[in-house]
DNA sequence: GTTGGATATGTTATACTATAACAATAGAAA
DNA sequence: TTTCTATTGTTATAGTATAACATATCCAAC
C-alpha cells in the first residue's frame, strides 16, 4: 500500500473530468474528493430511498482511499485496520459475506467498478453516468485507468447492431504498462 | 474508432468462418473439424519443437468438443469420463496442477482462449494468428463468440496512441443474450 | 412507544478456483 | 546406457466466493 508511483497525468482539478479527456486515474482522489465523493453518494442512496450506512460508507471510503486495486480480502484486512482505530483492538474481522454484499451495493449503485481479471475493485469516475468502460491496468505500479470513449461505445454498437448481441454486461481489461511505467522502465514488467 | 468495420478475410477452409463475418461461434466444430484442428496443432507444435503430448491433445479435444466453455474442475471431470472409457473406471481423477499446467500450454500456444469472468476456457477460431478478440458470452444459452474485427485493434490502438499504454494482455468480454436467445425468450435471462 | 415487517449485518460452514513444492516418470541427446 | 530435461503425478494449501441461517437495526403503522 505504500506506493512509490508519481501520479498519472490528470487533465485538471476534478478526479474524474468530465470535460475534455476522457481517461482517468482511479487512483488520484485527494481528501477534498473523498469526502465530495461520500457526500454525493449519500445524496444518491437518499434520492433512491437506499441506505448508505456506516459500513457501506466506511467500504466505499476504503477503496476511494486506496492507491491500488482492493481485493475484497484486502478490504476486510483495511476494514479491521479502520476499525481498531476507532475501537481500538477489539474491533472483530468482518467475514466475507459481509464485505461481498457491501460490494455488491456498491456495484449496484454504480459507485465501484469490479475488476475480474484481477479479483479487486476500484472507485468509479463518474457515477453519474451509465457506461461502458475500458479499464487499463499497469502490471507494474498497479494503478488503474478508466477510459471511456468512443472506441467503447462503438465495440458495443457494433456487437448490438451487426451481431445482434445484446450487452448486459461488458468486462474490458487491457493488462500492460501505463505511460509512466513504460517511459521509466523501458525492459522490464512485461507479463501478463 | 471512426470507419465501420470491413470483414477481415479468413481463410476458406477455417471451420469457424460460418457467418461471413469475422464473429464466430466457438463452439461450433464438427468431429472433422476437430480432427483438423487437432493434426493443425500436433504440426505447429512439431514446427516449435513442443510435444503435443496425449494429455494435451485430450485436454485440448474436450475443449473442442464442448458447447459450452469449460472450467478447470470440469475439465478434471471430463478428463477422468474420458479416461474412464478406455481405461476402465480404474481410472485415476488427475488433480488441479495437471489440468492448469495443460491448459497453460494450450494457451500459451494460442490454441484456446481464457474467459476470466466466467473463470473457463474455449476453443480459438483462428490459431494461427496474433489478434485481440473480444468475446461475446450468451447467459441464456451460455455459448461464445470470439469476435474479431476493427474496433478491438482501434481500442488498442487508440489506448497506445493516444494513452501511451502499451497492451500485453487484453481481457475483453462482453455478456449478455446472443441473437437466439434474445429473439427466442425476448423477456427473459437479462441478468449478469 | 410499541409492534411487526423489511432491510442490513453478523456468523458458520463450505464450495469453488488456483498455485506452491516436491516426487516420479518419460523422451531426447550424448 | 547414462544423463539431462520436460512432462506429469501428488500432496498440501492459498485465495476467492457464496449458501444458509441468526441477530440486530430501521422505519412505518398502529
Amino acid at each position: 500500500m505504500t506506493e512509490p508511483v508519481t501520479p498519472l497525468a490528470m487533465p485538471s482539478s476534478e478526479p474524474c473530468g468530465h470535460h475534455g479527456d476522457h481517461s482517468h486515474d482511479v487512483h488520484a482522489f485527494n481528501s477534498h474528493d473523498i469526502a465530495a465523493r461520500l457526500q454525493a453518494a449519500e445524496q444518491m442512496c437518499a434520492a433512491k430511498g437506499a441506505r448508505f450506512t456506516p459500513l457501506r460508507r466506511t467500504v466505499y471510503q476504503l477503496i476511494l482511499e486506496s492507491e491500488k486495486p482492493l481485493g475484497a480480502y484486502d478490504l476486510i484486512q483495511s476494514l479491521q485496520d479502520s476499525r481498531a482505530e476507532e475501537e481500538g483492538s477489539k474491533a472483530k474481522m468482518v467475514a466475507p459475506p459481509t464485505i461481498y454484499r457491501t460490494l455488491e451495493f456498491l456495484l449496484e449503485f454504480g459507485f465501484i467498478h469490479q475488476l475480474t481479471s484481477i479479483n479487486a475493485f476500484v472507485p468509479c469516475c463518474h457515477p453519474r453516468d451509465e457506461h461502458n468502460a475500458v479499464f487499463l491496468l499497469c502490471n507494474d505500479c498497479q494503478r488503474v485507468q478508466e477510459f471511456s470513449g468512443m472506441p467503447v461505445q462503438e465495440i458495443v454498437s457494433y456487437v448490438k447492431n451487426e451481431v445482434g448481441f445484446q450487452v448486459v454486461q461488458s468486462v474490458m481489461e487491457l493488462k500492460g504498462l501505463c505511460q509512466t511505467c513504460s517511459t521509466h522502465s523501458p525492459t522490464d514488467a512485461e507479463e501478463a
